[in-house]
RNA sequence: GGCUGAGUGGCGGAACGGCAUACGCGGCUGACUUAAAAUCAGCUCUCCGAAAGGGGUUGCGGGUUCGAGUCCCGCCUCGGCCA
């Protein structure tokens, strides 16, 4: 035996890391078949410093899927990069004086250098940043070609805006309705703005989420509920006595139609003028003066009580020709929809309540499933059969939906509709940092895309940042100074005209919803190359976080799907198979401070008490001994002061032992709850291993792995072989079905656990401790290089995944546990070969079983081959 | 309020409808040590029992099934996202 080394990860690391690099081991070509090829993204950083948990552990899945993948063969495109334009980068300009592009190329590298120390085996000549003047010039010239497509327009929109700063806020710089710099109060302002036309794709979007089973189902549902599409219909009542007043409401149940009792209108609708009798003149203006002191929005809220007044008319249901009245309700309002509504007490709980309130009849037209029409005590507002409802009663709500609109608009009285909750996509900044809007203003001529000969837009350097109103709006030099260095003009037909640019930047989101696309192709001279687009797209596995579920990853479907239009790509989807990693969660520790506030307290800074079982007891600051409560487990966040720093982990433990216990401590898809207990846990294993391996590499470096049968060897040697197949197997499942890393670990720790050097014969052993190694390599791939070598191995990735034979996981003999009634009574050993009449006569012959059933009578039996024996007993 | 996910030991978590509590953490006991740390070995859901052994247990209540943590129905609780 000889002296083993001791573990350090730093020199090992380092190592490798310089290895892989030198060696370009994670590159790779563009021409490769495809089937061949895997394309694994996670969802990239903003450079906002320093890498925190929640990236160590996106990267670190991402990490193990690709090298997992290149065990199998695949060639894996395996890209990082930077979301490196944004308001942070202007928030460090205004608080510390430092420039945003400095701020931001510092971030990157020292961010860089630690991604790098975590071992990610990205193809790192395809990195990119967002703000490199190559990736923006090119999105501007998207940005052309989208409106040239007629994909971007320009309308006014509200703005919160700084009252204190003169300037335009994103939504969480305002807190609690004021600036959150200044503290003075936030108005919503008009101005004009850029709009980028996804409603254009909103059919597209809302089905091919029908055709993505490999994303998440909560975050399909998600996305349809954003877009959400309403069918539902225009149905137009005439006023009796003025054939020439017509009132329409839209309605997404036009199946109720028939159930129509009165009509509500807004008090503030203009044909109330002419519909209102004298007779009801002063009640009707009573009630329009007390709904003029309240908001709209306070009007049609939960809260706000429903009221109404009788308007004196009728109007005539469409439908069945039936006069009903016409009601003023506070809760419609005249610039949403259509100021009207149709109202079915019946089926809609607002109308019902209003009903039940001013005397109206409930007249019902849909019954609930085994029940029979009567008097409703309230609403039933789900899906039943049709009665009461002409040549409609007897078939389904849901179907009659569509039947009822078709009629109302083939017989002239209504119209179909179609509502989407999508708005289009406003993308104007009034930021510096982010993409210039090739837009010029023209003095006469007006608003103007530039020619694309006139790209790219720069950002100027010299800016100065107070906070106070748009940096570029105030740099008059930049918006009025052609590329030329010349005044910016335009053509016209009159000759050139002054001109002035656009000083808008564009939404960050644009820029995060294409990268993916060109790191397919990083060199194109073009935006991007269609081949090799379409080559690599869509990506395989798009790794990253749930609260992206909708915005990021909307923007990017429609985004690729415009890109097919203006003929970069024909994959219309860009992510094939989405994993949505959870949160890093940590616990939290406070008291409770003046008006309710809560003081945090970091856990190294708390001491805790526990009981024999491990329940904490106490737990008292380790500054001045008090106690402090015990919080919630709560995602890390610097208000909580419950981050714990990878820098640190990786300082004291190494990037192997940071990664493992990413992976170990939750299946990716949960919250991981960060312990450094549990830390320390993964390390000692990873220790173990290495103290293993090094103890026996000189001794087992030119032994050849166990190549034969598990039958040809016995005792501790045939169960570590079969336990080496039946570990394979465990951990080849868990990747290919979920990623559950977790287990594979597990899995891993189980063979450890079982190798005992004494017990086992040299090849035996080596073909154990070589199975840990390769199993373990995608996750903790420095040690397992290491260790790899030490027992004779050259290439780990290309020696692979190891296979595994069924045949050799199980035992001649299965043991089948007994059941009595469905209760676990013993456990026998059966041959395996065993099946059908053969294995219930032996089932029935065997002593222990006879044991069980002790002369009752056997009212059922049940054998499950390999797996269970089940008694019925009377 | 709408949508959505989850409830399994002291904790993180395992378990194609087939032996619940794998693996790790924590805790307890022991070995090594002058001692501690590190390391190693054993024990660690709960109740009855001296033991052998037996009963119970996956938030609660029903159901389907030979058999349910897993499937179905109804509740309760706690997260997440959206307004």
């Amino acid at each position: 035996m000889t002296d083993a080394t001791p573990y350090d990860p730093t020199t090992i690391e380092l190592k490798w890391q310089a290895l892989w690099h030198a060696r370009s081991e994670h590159e790779v070509r563009d021409d490769l078949p495809r089937e061949q090829c895997y394309y694994v993204l996670e969802m990239f950083p903003y450079p906002s410093g320093k890498l925190h948990m929640g990236h160590v552990r996106n990267y670190t899945i991402g990490d193990a899927v690709a090298r997992y993948k290149r065990m199998r063969g695949f060639h894996v495109l395996h890209p990082m990069g930077w979301d490196s334009f944004g308001l942070p980068a202007e928030q460090a300009a205004i608080e510390r004086g430092a420039h945003p592009r400095k701020w931001t190329y510092d971030n990157i590298a020292y961010m860089r250098t630690q991604l790098k120390r975590m071992g990610f085996s990205y193809a790192w000549s395809r990195e990119l940043a967002t703000s490199d003047p190559g990736y923006a010039a090119r999105e501007q010239d998207i940005f052309l070609d989208l409106v040239e497509k007629g994909l971007v327009y320009r309308k006014s929109s509200l703005v919160n805006w700084s009252t204190g700063l003169n300037t335009v806020l994103a939504n969480e710089q305002v807190i609690d309705g004021k600036c959150w710099r200044t503290g003075m109060p936030v108005i919503q302002k008009e101005l004009p703005q850029w709009f980028v036309r996804i409603t254009k794709y909103a059919d597209e979007l809302l089905a091919n989420t029908r055709e993505l089973p490999q994303w998440p189902e909560a975050v399909l549902i998600q996305q349809r509920n954003w877009i959400g599409k309403s069918e539902g219909a225009d149905i137009d009542f005439a006023v009796d006595g003025h054939a020439d007043i017509k009132l329409t409401v839209f309605t997404t149940r036009p199946d109720t139609v028939f159930g129509v009792t009165f009509l509500s209108i807004a008090p503030e609708h203009a044909a109330l003028e002419r519909i209102v009798p004298t007779s009801h003149r002063a009640a009707v203006d009573a009630f329009k003066a007390e709904v003029r002191k309240v908001s709209a929005q306070d009007r049609i809220g939960d809260a706000a009580e429903k009221k109404g007044v009788f308007s004196g008319a009728l109007v005539i249901n469409p439908a069945n020709g039936e006069k009903v009245p016409l009601y003023l309700a506070n809760f419609v309002v005249a610039d949403y929809g259509t100021g009207a509504v149709m109202a079915v007490p019946a089926h809609d709980e607002r109308d019902y309540a209003f009903a039940r309130a001013y005397g109206i009849p409930v007249r019902q037209v849909i019954v609930a499933d085994g029940t029979d029409a009567g008097p409703l005590d309230e609403a039933f507002t789900g899906v039943g059969t049709m009665i009461a409802s002409a040549q409609f009663t007897g078939q389904r709500s849901d179907a009659a939906k569509g039947a009822i609109a078709a009629w109302l608009e083939e017989t002239g009285k209504g119209r179909r509709t179609v509502t989407w909750r999508l708005r289009d996509w406003g993308i104007s900044r009034q930021r510096y940092w982010g993409n210039p809007i090739p837009f010029v203003y023209g003095e006469h001529s007006g608003v103007v895309p530039l020619r694309k000969q006139d790209l790219p837009v720069t950002l100027p350097d010299d800016v100065t940042f107070d906070g106070v109103g748009n940096p570029l709006e105030k740099h008059q030099a930049w918006a009025t100074t052609g590329a030329d260095g010349k005044p910016l003009t335009i053509r016209t037909a009159h000759g050139a005209e002054p001109a002035r640019r656009e000083t808008d930047t564009m939404d960050t989101f644009m820029e995060s919803s294409w990268y993916f696309a060109r790191y397919a192709c990083p060199d194109a001279e073009k935006p991007l190359d269609r081949v090799r687009v379409d080559h690599w797209l869509p990506v395989d596995l798009y790794i990253g976080g749930i609260e992206h579920a909708v915005l990021h990853l909307l923007y990017a479907r429609f985004f690729q799907k415009a890109l097919c239009d203006l003929g970069y790509s024909t994959r219309r989807e860009p992510f094939k198979r989405l994993l949505c990693q959870g949160m890093v969660v940590m616990e939290t520790y406070y008291r409770d401070g003046a008006g309710g506030k809560k003081i945090y307290f970091a856990p190294d800074e708390v001491d805790v008490t526990v009981d024999a079982k491990g329940t904490v007891l106490t737990a008292t600051s380790k500054s001045d001994g008090q106690p402090v409560i015990v919080g919630r487990v709560e995602k890390m966040s610097k208000s909580k002061r419950n981050g714990v720093d990878p820098q640190q982990l990786i300082d004291r433990y190494g990037a192997d032992t940071a990664r493992m216990f990413a992976l170990f401590a939750a299946p990716p898809e949960k919250d991981l709850e960060w312990d450094e207990a549990g830390v320390a846990g993964c390390h000692r294993f990873i220790k173990r291993l290495w103290v293993a391996v090094q103890e026996q590499a000189s001794r087992l470096a030119a032994v050849p792995p166990f190549a034969g049968h598990a039958k040809d060897v016995s005792g501790a040697d045939q169960a570590v072989v079969r336990k080496v197949h039946s570990t394979i197997k465990r951990a080849t499942d868990a990747m290919e079905r979920d990623f559950s890393f977790n287990t594979t670990i597990a899995a891993c720790m189980e063979l450890s656990n079982e190798l005992k050097p004494d017990a086992l014969s040299p090849a035996v052993l080596k073909l154990g401790l070589t199975t840990l190694v390769r199993l373990l390599a995608p996750m903790v791939p420095h040690v397992c290089h290491e260790l790899w070598e030490a027992l004779g191995g050259s290439e780990l990735t290309k020696a692979g995944w190891p296979s595994y034979d069924e045949a050799q996981i199980a035992a001649d003999d299965a043991e089948y546990p007994i059941q009595a009634n469905g209760k676990v009574r013993g456990k026998i050993s059966l041959p395996r070969t065993l099946t059908g009449a053969a294995l219930e006569a032996a089932v029935l012959a065997h002593p222990d079983v006879i044991a069980v059933i002790a002369g009752k009578p056997v009212k059922k039996l049940v054998v499950v081959p390999q797996k269970i024996i089940n008694l019925v007993l009377g």
